[in-house]
RNA sequence: GGAGAGGUGGCAGAGUGGAUGAAUGCGACGGAUUGCUAAUCCGUUGUACUGGCGUAAGCCGGUACCGAGGGUUCGAAUCCCUCCCUCUCCGCCA
């Protein structure tokens, strides 16, 4: 949520700051409705301020005795003033959190203009792309010929675009994961959690997929919960509505959870095979920080997330997001992509953003200064540690052979009872 | 699904109409003391909005908040209604 004081101060920079993600947002708007609403304030204060001083009046009188007015009751006619005037204070709060829900973060001053894909800056590459002696295969031909794959059986089951690990196939993918958690735990110092997977309206409005993104998200109607699109859900709003500690800071934690999206209207795009799948399971960091320590954390987090990436030999590349690209809840957002040789394509498996305090202002989720006086809203973050289906897909067609077999990277070997190839 | 109980400050937990922002305990912070990483004693300690003053840390004033919303009343944490949430027991099920 954008910080209505900044609005205030500086509406102009404010303006300047979402043009840059392409977005107006109706900051005169929301300036008057503001402007209004606190001089209605003012009103129902003076009125209550009275109500109140009546009221003592009569309380004293009947102390000493001397009973009720006997004239009428001199409080009762700013009842209605009260009541009317309340009304209005509440409209316009409802009108400006209404206004205000829908308005994306500001960009970090560090992130680059722009308003597509192009205008990203690439941070550093890692690994070399590999070559071969024969015509890579896309990994749902891999896939299907190693049994590990089956999409047919998937789409029977519960319609296009998700997937069915099997055999091996399954193994490699719990492989996957019980790495990256045990590299982020052991190593990194993660906190894992394992959260519910259905998560109530209130927490999809904390962390920001909600309202804007309620159609891209799987619904559970009768009980109002959604199947949760990524683990930061969940692990964000653990602290919704909470006063931290300072000294507790940061908190960091991990998490492997399946992640559910509809994909509306994507239809047609990237959708073979595992490159665009409505459920795949993802390892999720997340952090909590001092706002002066955020911008430490994200790059921290970012290099945790690659290295999740290197040890398992594939090609990858850091891009920083331009101002356009960003998600509506980030202030800045780097992402990961592998390099997949068997359909030609870089593929996004890791978002690492700082969210500042536009989350913790949803979700009210504060911090108490320690030694001071007063809150701060901390800052959060949220990086993927990494997603697996575009991993996993990197990783066949990455360490295939010319005799269709599929090598197993040496840092997951363990986690595969030793198997070095599959096929 | 059936029946019941309950939602109070960072936490625990009192409080059934009048100056209660709310006892008490814990925690936290400040101080005192003890020859020692502890104990004891004293003090302080909610949040948010809003107006004013100050460059500022802050200070002064006002209002609201005891799950949410409405009602009764001069006055509601306290009484009434609706909703939400949590817990317990039973049923069903992994």
């Amino acid at each position: 949520m954008i910080d209505i004081k900044l609005v205030r101060q500086d509406p102009e920079a404010v303006k300047k700051a979402l043009g840059r993600r392409g977005e107006a947002g109706p900051i005169d708007d929301l300036l008057a409705v503001d402007a209004e609403r606190r001089r209605c304030l003012a009103e129902l204060q003076a009125l209550q301020e009275e109500r109140n001083r009546l009221s003592r009046e009569v309380a004293s009188r009947m102390k000493e005795g001397r009973g009720k007015p006997s004239h009428g009751t001199p409080g009762s006619e700013i009842k209605d003033r009260i009541k009317a005037v309340e009304a209005k204070v509440v409209e316009h709060d409802r009108i400006m959190a209404s206004m205000a829900l829908n308005i994306p973060n500001i960009p970090h001053i560090s992130v680059p203009d722009g308003d597509s894909h192009n205008n990203n800056i690439l941070v550093s590459e890692c690994g070399k792309k590999p070559e071969y002696d024969f015509n890579p295969l896309p990994h749902w031909e891999i896939g299907e010929c190693l049994g590990i794959l089956d999409f047919e059986t998937a789409t029977k089951l519960s319609g296009s675009n998700f997937p069915l690990f099997k055999g091996l196939g399954a193994k490699l993918e719990r492989a996957l994961y019980t790495y990256m958690l045990d590299l982020h735990t052991g190593e990194h110092g993660y906190t894992e959690v394992i959260p519910p997977y259905l998560a109530r309206r209130a927490c999809m409005l904390g962390t920001g997929q909600l309202p804007r993104m309620e159609t891209d998200m799987y619904r559970v109607e009768q009980d109002d919960l959604f199947l949760v699109p990524t683990a930061e859900v969940p692990l964000v709003n653990m602290h919704r509505e909470q006063i931290l500690e300072e000294a507790s800071l940061p908190l960091r934690y991990v998490s492997l959870t399946p992640c559910f999206r509809r994909e509306a209207g994507s239809y047609g795009r990237d959708t073979r095979g595992l490159l665009r799948v409505h459920q795949f399971d993802k390892v999720e960091l997340v952090a909590i920080t001092r706002p002066e320590e955020s911008y430490d954390v994200l790059e921290k987090m970012l290099a945790h997330a690659g290295e999740a990436v290197r040890r398992l030999g594939l090609a990858y590349r850091v891009s920083l997001l331009c101002a356009g690209e960003i998600s509506f809840a980030s202030a800045k957002t780097y992402d990961i992509e592998v390099w997949a040789p068997g359909v030609g394509q870089w593929l996004e498996v890791a978002s690492v953003s700082n969210c500042e305090d536009f989350q913790a202002r949803r979700a009210e989720i504060r911090c108490r200064r320690s030694g001071g006086k007063g809150t701060f809203h901390p800052h959060t973050l949220n990086g993927s540690g990494v997603a697996l289906a575009r991993t996993f897909l990197a990783l066949l067609e990455t360490h295939q052979r010319g005799n269709g077999t599929v090598g197993v990277p040496e840092a997951l070997r363990p986690y595969m009872g030793g198997v070095e190839v599959i096929g």
